[in-house]
DNA sequence: TTGAGATTGTTTGGATGCGAACAATATAAA
DNA sequence: TTTATATTGTTCGCATCCAAACAATCTCAA
């Protein structure tokens, strides 16, 4: 094989490839489409918005979900992130570094940190988020009004399904 | 704040949050439940089906790839697994470690490496693949038949959008 | 033929990313 | 009060993950 195949060919050459194994290709399409978007969005706004502001996707879905829920504690963040709180761990060590936000103990639960973010992480997030956002209009730009509400719908379901 | 919210409450307290902002709230859910759903997909995978394999969730794309594929050149494995070229440099060393892919040198372009699925390989993927793809049915199994082509569709729209 | 420029896979350095083990703290029952 | 159990954030070890620098190879014009 040489060259560069298009969506389309890749698939039909899948389906070929896997003819003989009585498989659900819809259900095939949509995990496999549904990693390729979540892909090309998370690497478009590293290199575009997120790269100007010296964030990766992470360290900024983090900073976002605790300037949503401010003060919150880490295991909150860790949940709404998608993310393990080992991994929690050292993306607050950055965030921190950063001076974006700041770490503190409970003082009702000792065993509870409480994160908070600090003016400079409220400066950067008023005018990153709004720009994050200009991006995101423009990458569903191409689905129609309506279908946008229906998308996000099926997308829930689909997270809700594993979840519970 | 405190325990656990459902989607529907954060999404609420995130719309109140941001309300001063003039935000387009559509085009965030469609963005946010695609990485929550891609995020929560992957990670039930990885601790199911590809645990049991002792495959992480890139190692597995990457071996599915070669599989369709192989022979195939690395690039076109990146390329097809939306991972960087140096990324899959180090998977494909784990992939060897384990004896389930082989590099070699093109014959005709001494630049290029060829990467080949072993017997091991093929061995595991015959049985791996259909139990992926039962648990890829689980997970949309509560969107309507009609509705997953269109789920699809709409996928490749946002990616279509960003990569060309 | 030769040498500048392009292409490819690897290396490097640093930041995620996770499971498991850990120490500190809280909670429950006896 | 004491003791066993549960919960939380961190540490540890290792496997991704990427941009940039790099060495090897190819291409093509002069």
């Amino acid at each position: 094989m040489t060259g560069s195949c298009t969506l389309a060919e890749t698939e039909a050459r899948v389906a070929n490839r896997l003819r003989h194994m009585n498989l659900d290709f819809e259900a095939m399409a949509v995990t496999s489409n549904l990693f390729r978007a979540a892909s090309a969005v998370r690497n478009h706004f590293e290199r575009t918005v997120l790269a100007e502001a010296g964030l990766s996707w992470t360290a900024f879905v983090v900073l976002w979900v605790t300037w949503i829920w401010e003060p919150t504690e880490t295991r909150e963040i860790a949940e709404e992130a998608s993310i393990s709180k080992a991994t929690l761990t050292g993306v607050l060590t950055t965030l921190e570094k950063m001076g974006l936000v700041t770490r503190s103990r409970s003082a009702t639960d000792g065993r509870l940190v409480i994160v908070t973010v600090l003016p400079a992480g409220h400066k950067l997030m008023e005018t990153l988020f709004p720009e994050f956002n200009r991006h995101e209009v423009d990458v569903v730009s191409d689905i129609k009004d309506n279908d946008r509400r229906a998308l996000a719908d099926m997308l829930r379901a689909i997270t809700a399904k594993i979840v519970g």
